[in-house]
RNA sequence: CGGGGCGUAGCGCAGCGGAUAGCGCGCUUGGUUCGGGACCAAGAGGCCGGUGGUUCAAAUCCACUCGCCCCGACCA
């Protein structure tokens, strides 16, 4: 390095060739915070509806989160792989994810019209894998992971990086003999990714989940609090904790007064609302009367007026095949329009709400246009084949463990673990020879982490008015340097100074050269989020100190030369704790 | 898929009772500045998302279409 200020050196990592192109004004498509933030950042750009680059800042993050994340899995003996993101479409078919998958899988032919799919997640193809070359007993236990891309069209993308159809996830895989080595798996990536989440200083819960189309056995979910986010967890102070989704709660039975069952008019009022205030009782008097069709089979489903069905927990317990009756459905089979459906008199099998049990006095439909009945005595009236859990968790619910209120907070989803037990392996034809010498299916367990996620959540948890601070470990640059004047050949040749030895500490450095006003500086600066800030102006010169700042502590050192590295190694120590 | 909104310069927007397309920021050049998005001067930059129609004439009116964003998508 000659001239300071004419030099090209392309070791230096100079702010103005390098590819931060942030933006002053925020994006009319960007409503969420961090969409907004890693737009204006210059971290990401969309190229389609759901698809996203990263842009070198937005990688660098994304870098320091798989080192993490790498760091962790192979600390539990975790074995990375490279996975082919297309794959035919029989594996899947084995599996009938083919069909369960419907539209969120992207399909594709080639050009001998053989069909295959953008992989939205990879459980068949490690199977497969597996099913080739795993034979004995001996050779598990085994986690694989992968950190790729992964493919789903959905519904509807949104909110930035929230719901995107090309995201970078890690998943990983468990393989074992038995439900007790599942356990263990299970509980190692449950420890490994409190690990990966505590080292992302990301706010997060461990709630208990719902596995969706993935498989039917335990799951847990690390939730991280987010407005932007589409799930809900709930909480309670005494330690439960659990997703919406199949959060429990409660019940709050309501007494009645027992009466004989009458018919009464009601001309027009279909809804729960309308019926309550027709008839000038509480929502929670009646009992609204749900048709579901599974497999051509009907089910009636009963709950109360004032709660919500949650279909969640229906799946759960019969199958994601179950559906609503249409409205068409619902006429035919119980003779009258949706609205004035009740239980009395119906042939099908019934179940009800567990908050319903022994229920008198209530209020429900008469199977009869315009006309409801009250005085609904449950246990005397309907033939309930069983109480079940339906109800969807509501503000003012408390705990089911310990009846404390329940909090209900917007959360994102950042992680998900489940026991996948021998769905896949059994179809896949996955099996090992235990130490019997018999042959028996491989006991799976899923595993995966949204990098994408961690980086839109981290960005609001540390967001301020100006941008986010990234946690050092993730920031794209640990340390960044700004030259005040430019023009000013001392404090050019400072900054070098600074730069270099900063560099040669192993600092992660960025020094900002360009020829711009201050201001222009520092907003850029806000918005990479880099967590050390060291400026070089005037001030600094004339006291002969070297100026750092570091929002994250609320601090700013003023440092003598001979002293910057090891001021930086001790901010760096506090930081890193 | 239903509802709503928006497509005009790189970004944010105006123009939409038809005629020559405009503002702010950014960009280029020169100069002055330099501790929180500076100032002066001179410039460059547009198939007004696309197609078709109405008209002497369309960014503007009509039809279709594509794209992007938001809300919803069974809760009786």
């Amino acid at each position: 390095m000659t001239d300071p200020i004419f030099s090209v050196n392309i070791t230096v990592m100079r702010w103005s060739h390098s590819l931060i192109p942030t933006l002053r004004e925020n994006p009319k498509e960007a409503e969420v915070l961090s969409h907004r933030l890693l737009l204006r950042g210059g971290y990401i750009r969309p190229l389609a509806s759901g698809i996203y680059n990263l842009l070198p800042l937005g990688w660098r993050v994304i870098t320091r989160i798989s080192r993490i994340i790498r760091e962790e899995m192979d600390r539990i003996g975790g074995q990375e792989f490279y996975l082919s993101a297309l794959s035919p479409k029989e594996i899947w078919v084995k599996t009938g994810r083919w069909e369960d998958y419907g539209e969120l899988m992207f399909r594709l032919k080639d050009r001998k019209d053989r069909e295959y799919a953008l992989s939205p997640t990879h459980e068949e193809i490690v199977t497969q894998i597996a099913a080739k070359v795993i034979r004995s007993y001996r050779q598990l236990p085994q986690i694989w992971y992968q950190i790729q891309r992964k493919y789903r069209d959905e519904l509807r993308p949104r909110g930035g990086m929230v719901r995107i159809r090309e995201f970078l996830m890690k998943d990983s895989y468990s393989f074992d003999i038995d439900e007790e080595g599942l356990d263990r798996s299970f509980s190692l990536h449950r420890e490994a990714y409190q690990r990966i989440f505590d080292r992302c200083k990301i706010n997060y819960y461990l709630v208990e989940a719902s596995g969706g189309v993935m498989g039917e056995g335990e799951s847990e979910e690390f939730l991280a609090p987010s407005s932007s986010g589409e799930d809900f967890a709930v909480i309670c102070n005494c330690g439960y904790q659990a997703n919406l989704e199949v959060a429990q709660s409660a019940s709050e039975p309501k007494e009645y007064h027992d009466e004989p069952v009458v018919k009464v008019h009601t001309p027009e009022k279909r809804t729960v609302e309308e019926v309550a205030g027709f008839l000038g009782v509480e929502k929670t008097r009646l009992v609204k009367t749900m048709i579901y069709i599974r497999n051509g089979r009907t089910i009636v489903l009963l709950i109360r007026g004032d709660r919500e069905l949650n279909e969640e927990k229906l799946r759960r317990r019969f199958g994601l095949a179950i559906r609503p009756a249409s409205g068409d459905e619902i006429k035919k089979l119980v003779g009258v329009e949706a609205g004035f459906v009740g239980p009395l008199g119906l042939e099908y099998e019934i179940y009800a709400d567990l908050e319903l049990r022994g229920a008198r006095g209530m209020i429900t439909g008469a199977n009869e246009r315009n006309y409801h009945i009250r005085g609904l005595n449950l246990e005397r009236d309907v033939r309930v084949k069983e109480y079940l859990d339906l109800r969807r968790v509501g503000p003012g619910d408390h705990c089911i463990r310990c009846g404390q209120l329940l909090r209900i907070e917007p959360a994102m989803e950042l992680g998900h673990i489940f026991k996948l037990g021998i769905k896949y392996s059994g179809p896949l034809g996955a099996t090992v020879i235990d130490s019997n010498g018999k042959e028996r299916p491989i006991v799976m367990g899923s595993y995966g982490i949204g990098l994408g996620r961690i980086m839109a959540c981290l960005c609001e948890q540390t967001a301020d008015d100006d941008g986010p601070n990234w946690p050092l470990q993730l920031a794209p640059y640990e340390v960044s340097i700004i030259t005040i004047n430019t023009n000013d050949r001392p404090q050019m040749e400072t900054s070098e100074d600074v730069y270099n030895l900063c560099q040669k500490a192993g600092f992660a450095t960025i020094w900002d050269e360009r020829d711009e006003g201050p201001g222009v500086k520092f907003k850029d600066h806000d918005l990479a989020g880099i967590p050390i800030r060291i400026i070089i102006g005037p001030e600094g010169m004339k006291k002969e100190r070297i100026d750092v700042k570091v929002k994250l502590l609320n601090r700013r050192l003023l440092l003598r030369k001979e002293d910057l590295i090891s001021g930086l190694v001790e901010l760096k120590k506090e930081l890193s704790g």
